[in-house]
DNA sequence: GCAAGGTC
């Protein structure tokens, strides 16, 4: 009998999409008592090598099959001091809604001489693999665990992944366990702490739960500090010079190369220099080619950036439109940090496959009649999934509103990237008057391209300038002293949000826009919109509680050494570079978990102890304020 | 009633 290999992916889609490979389309599906979206397919593959031709049962599971939580008698919250759930006794259990899926690897590794693990080549997917490998091993203990690396679901790829199996890095997996423990133990000893301690301050607070997070609060600490920014803002005022000339019926503006100063007196004088040399001299005339490059191909962080600014939808609906649509197979696995598309996909197939829509259709053709070019190539590559592209057309009207935006932006997109630079000319001049330098641009733009379909990005011709000689004097119709104020920043937007929390490792792709909708639940935060109709903006404003807790932690640790606030990224970061040493070998996972607890204890401890700081802030936020 | 991370 051909030996039997069971093989397992993290989600039902890519244990469909590697079965489909790997048996050529010939399978046999079965579903399995007790879960809706888990199959097992079987089918014969010939791996080579020493395995050559077996039988497989190719399965998945849902992301992670464990949880880990305290033991029963922490559970309750006044059952110990919260202090005590940085030592309390934790336990990972398979989640109840898992058990047929975690039972159905049991069975299947009973059967089988080896496990090939298929989940996603990050940290989590060796998580979720040794999750898996712990389920068939108490199957099977003597059962083989190889892990397939693979990086897409292209044929090719799939099959070379098979046939070359590796080992699972459980230095990735050890990281990830020191993380699933640090989050738990801080979460809940804070929640717990500041939720008691908070809830019986001032009637509002009753009944809700105050809970702290290592991702949710630095959330909060950039919306906060955005705030105060705002808030604390004095306008200043500058001056600046500017010279006008007119030629050829056309008003030539001629910016400053200081821009502005901000001493009135100063700034005078030089104007003063200016009109006593009476012509200016034209010292530079440069045209050159100039172009503005086509996007990126989509990761998730910029389809939530690009959608909040465009679409006018938050990012959590964004994500859960786009999740529809890929279920339903029209778009790519929408969570990705890949701005790369891998050589082995065939992005002119997919470009055709738009041939048929009404409204870029016509575009596609062009694209596919001599204008397709390559796309860029981005920074990032997560090894897991492509950039977000569209997988197959679908007709608008079997969408709804929200679908239909969200596919549009990412054909849309997924066109541009395939589509050449739009292309342009500038044209510079510079002049010297008096002591001062001044210069005016000008551009025109020839060849549109990418612009076409990407209706999103703004690129305009700007007003012809004249023509002007390299040496040639001339009297400016116009010198003068303009006067301005510096203006205050505006509130956070989610996209710029999203920007901030990305740029310092907090969430994942997958869970940005889940913080965020967290602290609006929370209350901490509350949106508004900032101007009217079409140009109108949602922006990210604190509660009266969100300040609060940021001024009120940030007061607990002032003035102490070595103590950083929980509203500021910087202990969420410390945390991530500690589980990178854990991945280079260079620290155990137990000398991980002990050094974030001891940092994270040293806060909680002087939390305790200067508690009443925390309820001052409270007080005067939701009490005075409130009242005045 | 707590977290963050997978995924449905």
């Amino acid at each position: 009998m051909a030996r039997k290999i069971l093989c397992v992916a993290e989600k039902p889609a890519i244990a469909r999409a590697v079965a489909t490979h790997l048996s050529g389309g010939s399978m046999q599906t079965r579903s399995i008592r007790g879960t809706q979206f888990v199959k097992n397919y079987e089918f014969d593959f010939n791996f080579g090598g020493a395995w050559g031709n077996c039988s497989v049962t190719m399965t998945s599971v849902v992301g992670h099959l464990t949880g880990l939580d305290f033991e029963r008698q922490y559970k309750g919250w006044t059952s110990c001091p919260p202090g005590s759930l940085f030592e309390a006794p934790v336990q990972e259990a398979v989640d109840k809604d898992k058990l047929p899926i975690a039972e159905n690897i049991r069975n299947q590794a009973r059967f089988s001489k080896a496990l090939f693990i298929w989940t996603d080549c990050d940290r989590e997917g060796e998580h979720i693999g040794s999750e898996v490998r712990h389920q068939a091993k108490s199957g099977n203990a003597r059962i083989e665990v190889k892990r397939a690396k693979f990086s897409n679901t292209e044929r090719a790829h799939v099959l070379r992944a098979a046939r070359e199996p590796v080992e699972l890095d459980d230095l990735q997996a050890n990281a990830v366990a020191a993380r699933i423990e640090l989050d738990l133990r801080i979460g809940a000893a804070f929640t717990r702490l500041q939720t008691l301690q908070l809830q019986t301050l001032v009637a509002v607070l009753q009944e809700k739960v105050i809970s702290y997070g290592s991702c949710q609060f630095p959330t909060l600490g950039f919306v906060v500090d955005r705030y105060l920014r705002v808030k604390n803002f004095k306008p200043e005022p500058f001056w600046g010079i500017k010279v006008m000339l007119k030629r050829d019926d056309i008003k030539v503006n001629f910016l400053w190369r200081r821009v502005h100063l901000f001493d009135r007196a100063a700034v005078t004088m030089m104007l003063e220099r200016c009109l006593a040399a009476k012509q200016a001299k034209v010292t530079k005339v440069n045209q050159k080619p100039t172009s503005k490059w086509r996007p990126l191909p989509l990761t998730t962080v910029d389809l939530q950036m690009m959608g909040s600014r465009f679409l006018r939808l938050d990012s959590q609906t964004i994500m859960k439109v786009a999740e529809t649509l890929y279920t339903k197979g029209y778009i790519s696995y929408p969570r990705t940090e890949t701005d790369q598309f891998d050589k082995a996909i065939d992005l002119k197939s997919l470009v055709e496959k738009q041939l048929q829509d009404q409204g870029w259709g016509q575009y596609a053709r062009e694209l596919l009649d001599g204008k397709f070019r390559t796309p860029r190539w981005g920074r990032h590559n997560d090894k897991a999934h492509p950039p977000i592209h569209p997988v197959c057309w679908v007709s608008p009207n079997q969408l709804q509103a929200n679908e239909k935006k969200v596919y549009e932006f990412v054909v849309r997109r997924f066109l541009a990237c395939c589509s050449d630079d739009a292309k342009g000319q500038t044209s510079e001049v510079e002049i010297q008057y008096g002591e001062e330098m001044f210069h005016a641009n000008g551009l025109i733009v020839l060849e549109r391209n990418y612009l076409d379909v990407y209706v999103y990005d703004k690129w305009e011709s700007s007003q012809r300038l004249p023509a002007f000689q390299r040496g040639e004097l001339f009297e400016p119709t116009e010198a003068n002293i303009s006067e301005g104020k510096t203006t205050a920043p505006n509130y956070l937007t989610e996209p710029e949000l999203i920007g901030l929390m990305d740029a310092n490792g907090i969430g994942t792709d997958a869970t940005m826009a889940e913080h965020i909708a967290k602290i609006k639940e929370r209350e901490y935060v509350a949106t508004h919109n900032r101007g009217g109709g079409r140009s109108s903006v949602q922006e990210l404003i604190p509660t009266r509680l969100g300040v609060a807790l940021v001024e009120g932690y940030d007061n607990v640790v002032a003035g102490l050494p070595n103590s950083v606030s929980l509203s500021k990224p910087f202990l969420r970061k410390e945390m991530e570079l500690r589980m990178l040493e854990i991945c280079a070998g260079t620290k155990t996972r137990q000398d991980v978990v002990q050094e974030s607890l001891d940092m994270y204890r040293e806060v909680f401890i002087h939390t305790q102890r200067r508690i009443d700081m925390l309820k001052d802030a409270c007080r005067k936020y939701l009490v005075e304020e409130a009242a005045s």
